[in-house]
RNA sequence: GAUCGCUUAGCUCAGCGGUAGAGCACUUCAUUCACAUUGAAGGGGUCGUAGGUUCAAAUCCUACAGCGAUCACCA
């Protein structure tokens, strides 16, 4: 305890908010208040569903920049809007999945140790238990939400949700089943889609290999990264304009490695001048090589297996790891006098973005979405202003996008997730899709992946808002759906524009006829102090109920806010933090002053001479003022400029109110009613920002209300300026 | 290869057509005063470079440089 502390025991000049913020928020809650009011013409609908953040972590950094949106209900809330902001919980399929895993890898355990349905069940208590913390995090935030309407994504009517669209994009054509090459990892035993490939680069060796014509001593020379991939080599590929090899095309050439004979063909995919001009085509292990495999009719060959091992088609290398037996595979061709060199280059590798591991590109029958005609409904939405972006610069990068998207792989090879409403007939082979059901018969079998949970969340604007046999085209009279979908805001991080974003938009818009959402606004990341992203794996990750603890959330929210626009990234700053709780302190003493004042009862002071100072200039200057903040302020939240709003009503505050006013006040410039009504107006232009402090402020003022119900200031109680 | 963003006071960043701003840091002064988690006063920037548009440019346009990000290709 410091000397001024000893000095004034108990007066409690410095805002503890450890003493306050749980209090508050349990009564806000208790009070209904984050319950929208009843829907009217009178009141509006505004309406904003939470991103639901992963069940199986607690929250991040990143997490708290939701902020945003509970200033913007907050600040709807205020302006008499029927508001709702409702929670959920995402399972987060593969996310989660890996998490568990590696606590099963803690415990000595694998995947494989259990049946399907056991390991669901024990994903499931797993999730429930983080799904709590990260529940409790998001209050202690003081975020309003509605938690009676909360949602998990693995809820059975959301799942019917999920189902019914599925069904519906099979029946008007947009699903498709088909073998193609995916993107696997051989680690984690699943597919992904391209999306969530990340290309590392990388320093790589090109092996020069020679192939030998058949009937002939010439050989042709081919370049590829990966030498253990010639077993299942079944074409040679050289540009049509390439002179060098014109002569070779029609011929065949004998696989280096088991002999084999294969064609050489041209094909103007072939760049002539990477590598020799020549390129081995292994249709079951490139991409490209698949697309020229088909429209060739090459053979395939498979040499890698899912668990990345070689197959009987590599011989005396069968049951070896692909990418270990690469320098041995080399090493043959070598010393059989079939390597003319090798050669480093840079290029970039697919990996997992989980494990780092190389992707291996594989042939799988799989579920794709058919996603182009689906974009173009969602750019339309975009173009004709249906949707607006902030900040604008993404909507580009929303086209972009969009306007080159590929169909979408929705099957993932895990069991923690929605499960595929699709079986196949075990004599005819034939497929169904329904809405959940098995169907009739005992010959069905249920495909055993789950959806992309992109799938599911990409539904999520409707999806939490229908009732469970409810239909968007013919939505209950009553329903949450009808009064606030589609939402007036959906706020997030501009890194899943791709993943998220798009996706809401396609599904939303083919589900219901509608836009999921009228305004799309994009935060941008935390990163450490330094500017490096926050990662588990650099160590740089701070926790953010940490400086709720130290700070309060009132300080964390608004360092958030002020001092970077819609879609910038921002560093984290302790002293930043710091400083919005000297405001919050500054707030509390502000009330502390005009509350005695109000409590004194002597007339001897000058602030309380109110009334003789109606209508001088002094008063008429604070009015205009006041006026003019209030003005601004709410302009620019209206305009989404939150950290304009929140710096001038701090500046202000601060710098004028406090500064200026209460000074005038001890001077007998401004009389006591007026500095409360000014205290009154800044407690309720600060509320959406710092929520916790400003409660406690209004409760010192008025004993039986809440702030969090009062309306926002209004610009006619003083004439317009 | 394409696209986007950033470059403003020592540091971190707002501002994005009308006389350079904030926080932190720094200098000086003030403490029985709502608040030292404070107040007053002050120092510090030709707003990346070069052109252009305009009565007026940190702000719009064009090039260039450095940094960062995203997408595509990669045998």
């Amino acid at each position: 305890m410091d000397k001024q502390s000893l000095a004034n025991p108990g007066i409690g000049k410095n805002y503890n908010h450890k003493e306050h913020e749980e209090k508050i928020y349990k009564s806000w809650e208790e009070s209904g208040a984050f319950k929208p009011r009843p829907y009217s013409l009178k009141h509006k609908a505004y309406s904003i569903v939470l991103p639901p953040p992963n069940a199986n972590a607690p929250l991040h950094y990143g997490h708290a920049m939701y902020t945003v949106e509970d200033v913007l209900i907050r600040f709807h809330r205020m302006k008499g809007f029927s508001t709702l902001w409702l929670p959920g919980a995402d399972h987060a399929g593969f996310e989660t999945q890996v998490v568990y895993e590696k606590h099963l890898e803690k415990i000595g355990k694998s995947r494989f140790d259990f049946d399907r349905d056991t390991l669901y069940k024990n994903i499931w208590d797993f999730v429930q238990k983080n799904r709590g913390t990260m529940e409790s995090q998001l209050r202690r935030l003081g975020f309003s939400l509605d938690w009676t309407k909360a949602k998990f994504t693995l809820e059975e009517d959301i799942v019917k949700t999920v189902y019914k669209t599925f069904k519906k994009l099979y029946d008007d054509g947009f699903v498709y089943r088909d073998i193609r090459l995916v993107n696997y990892c051989t680690k984690h035993g699943t597919a992904f889609s391209d999306l969530e490939v990340e290309y590392v680069e990388k320093t790589s060796k090109l092996y020069f290999v020679k192939y030998k014509i058949e009937h002939s001593k010439d050989t042709i020379t081919v370049a590829t990264t990966r030498p253990e991939t010639i077993f299942g080599d079944s074409g040679i590929a050289v540009n049509p304009k390439d002179k060098r090899y014109k002569k070779y095309v029609g011929k065949n050439a004998i696989n280096p490695l088991n002999g084999r004979i294969i064609p050489i063909f041209a094909d103007s995919f072939v760049v002539m001048d990477f590598g020799t001009g020549a390129l081995k085509v292994t249709p079951l292990h490139d991409e490209n090589d698949f697309e020229l495999g088909k429209k060739h009719n090459l053979k395939n060959f498979q040499v890698i297996d899912f668990r990345g091992k070689l197959t009987k088609e590599a011989g005396e290398f069968e049951g070896q790891k692909a990418i270990t037996a690469r320098d041995a595979i080399a090493q043959k061709l070598k010393n059989e006098g079939n390597l003319e060199k090798i050669e480093e280059f840079k290029n970039s590798v697919g990996t997992c973005y989980k494990c780092g591991n190389p992707l291996e590109p594989l042939p799988l029958e799989q579920w794709f979405i058919k996603t182009n005609e689906l974009a173009k409904p969602a750019i339309k939405a975009v173009k004709k202003g249906q949707i607006k972006i902030i900040p604008k610069r993404f909507e580009k990068i929303y086209f972009q996008w969009l306007e080159n998207i590929k169909d979408w792989n929705i099957s993932r090879q895990i069991v923690w997730g929605i499960r595929i409403p699709a079986w196949k007939n075990t004599k005819t082979g034939e497929w169904v899709v329904t809405e959940g059901d098995a169907p009739r018969g005992a010959d069905w079998v249920q495909d055993t992946d789950t959806f992309d949970t992109w799938f599911s969340s990409g539904q999520w604007p409707f999806a939490t808002l229908l009732s469970k046999n409810e239909n968007a085209k013919k939505p209950n009279a009553k329903s949450l759906y009808k009064k606030y979908y589609p939402l007036s805001v959906m706020e997030t991080g501009y890194d899943i524009l791709f993943f998220w974003v798009t996706r809401m938009v396609m599904l939303g818009i083919f589900a219901t006829g509608k836009v999921p959402f009228k305004t799309i606004y994009l935060h941008g990341i935390v990163r450490d102090s330094k500017g490096q992203k926050m990662s588990k794996s650099k160590g740089n990750v701070i926790n953010p109920l940490e400086i709720v603890e130290k700070y309060g959330a009132d300080a964390l929210r608004m360092s958030l806010i002020a001092g970077a626009g819609a879609g910038n990234d921002q560093n984290y700053s302790e002293e930043k933090v710091r400083g919005y709780r000297n405001f919050a302190n500054k707030i509390w003493n502000a009330t502390r002053f005009v509350s005695n004042l109000e409590k004194t009862n002597d007339k001897n002071l000058p602030a309380l001479a109110g009334p003789k100072l109606q209508n001088s200039k002094t008063q008429n200057d604070f009015n205009k003022k006041l006026n003019k903040i209030i003005n601004e302020a709410t302009k620019y939240i209206e305009s989404y400029n939150l950290n304009q709003a929140a710096e001038i009503i701090y500046d202000n505050f601060w710098h004028w109110f406090c500064d200026k006013c209460i000074e005038d006040s001890k001077r007998g410039r401004l009389s006591a009613s007026d500095l409360k009504y000014g205290l009154e107006v800044f407690l309720k232009l600060l509320h959406p920002f710092m929520p916790f402090v400003t409660e406690v402020c209004w409760q010192n003022l008025k004993n039986n209300s809440l702030l969090i119900n009062q309306s926002w200031p209004s610009m006619d109680k003083w004439p317009k300026i």
